[in-house]
DNA sequence: ACCGAGAAACGACACGACGCGTTTCCATTG
DNA sequence: CAATGGAAACGCGTCGTGTCGTTTCTCGGT
């Protein structure tokens, strides 16, 4: 329960997880419906069958409500698969990042505008970065640092840059509106152009 | 003077561009001081010693007037240097757009708003992708055509995958917060990354 | 194991402030 | 003269907060 803004008060004892729940869901699919930036915190209120007052005594804002819905809706496919065949858990892993996170409106959505909001509020950064891509950050170094010492790729490649080139694409399309995602074929190629400039010298 | 957002409107005849550019300049320097999503129509008008309703006549909406802004700023640097060296000419023009687009906080904080507003009106994406991108994909485009013939990249270089290997991780450290942008070193060594993994069979 | 007191969360509602996009009225300008 | 630009105000919606009465959970006493 990462509660990214409220630094002084203790762990609260009552909390209506129903209620905790009702609003993230209600929060995702306005976000789908009408994009994230016309969502309001009374819409969220009104479809979650609860009172504003509520929303704002366990989030300091919108996009904190967002952030935290995101953050439980990818949990579940966060685990980054590890077959020792580095290509191809590249592809199930992006893969599994695109059908979730990019190209379900629901999730995508909120997300694009979720980033914009941590451009004029630092907290709500911290917390897309600590919490929402920190954690598969680290998986995906940690994946590939094993490679790494595998021998799959150089041994004096660079994992943080290797990420960076592998998944600023998604993104790039996502949020720039450049054409529809890449599906598994595409995914491949993308892959494999990445890997081939890191590939060990044969 | 593509007004993107003004179908019905004949070509207007009379127009102060002394306050066109003070509205643009306001929207610009509102978007460094307090990030996009804050602005309002009212304090770039104020800024600009303008009334609102000029605004309003003349664009649809902030995002528009924003639009207009970065398009006025970006010209002069849109022009692809063409020396004969793809690498180095990567490498000025990339890092021309770092730092007149992107690590220029005046024209970064507006580019990134403008991006989440996009994502709820079609007629603002359509003025970014067809306005903004557009041209400068095209130039990209050509350079890399070029490349292509010369033999300098494989044959089947698809340039379009390319260039999204080599700005979409310009754009994911903008809108990511992930670390400050590329200087010139880090810069070739992302270049030549990507060309690496489209060099031509020797 | 039961129960009752007290605290906290909850829903409903109302508030003042502010930005929205528009309109009216008038002065300025080509 | 006609279109433009400036000043001010409009109704509307959302913001974040406050109040009030009710419900729900926690915990200590018998």
């Amino acid at each position: 329960m990462p509660d990214q803004n409220a630094p002084a008060q203790p762990p609260h004892r009552r909390r209506s997880e129903s209620s905790r729940r009702a609003i993230l869901d209600a929060s995702l699919d306005l976000c789908a419906q009408h994009g994230y930036g016309p969502v309001t915190v009374e819409a969220i209120a009104a479809r979650a069958g609860v009172s504003k007052k509520t929303i704002y005594r366990w989030w300091p804002s919108k996009g904190a409500v967002v952030l935290e819905a995101l953050n439980d809706a990818a949990n579940p496919a966060a685990d980054f698969p590890d077959s020792g065949d580095l290509r191809e858990d590249l592809v199930v892993q992006m893969g599994g990042l695109v059908r979730g996170l990019l190209s379900d409106r629901r999730v995508g959505r909120a997300l694009v505008g979720l980033i914009a909001d941590t451009h004029h509020d630092p907290r709500l950064a911290h917390g897309l970065v600590d919490d929402l891509f920190g954690p598969r950050v680290d998986d995906a170094r940690r994946r590939l640092l094993k490679a790494r010492d595998a021998g799959q790729i150089r041994s004096d490649a660079d994992p943080d840059l290797l990420i960076e080139l592998l998944y600023a694409p998604l993104y790039y399309r996502l949020l720039l509106h450049q054409g529809t995602l890449q599906d598994a074929d595409e995914l491949r190629v993308l892959v494999d152009h990445v890997l081939r400039s890191f590939a060990p010298p044969s």
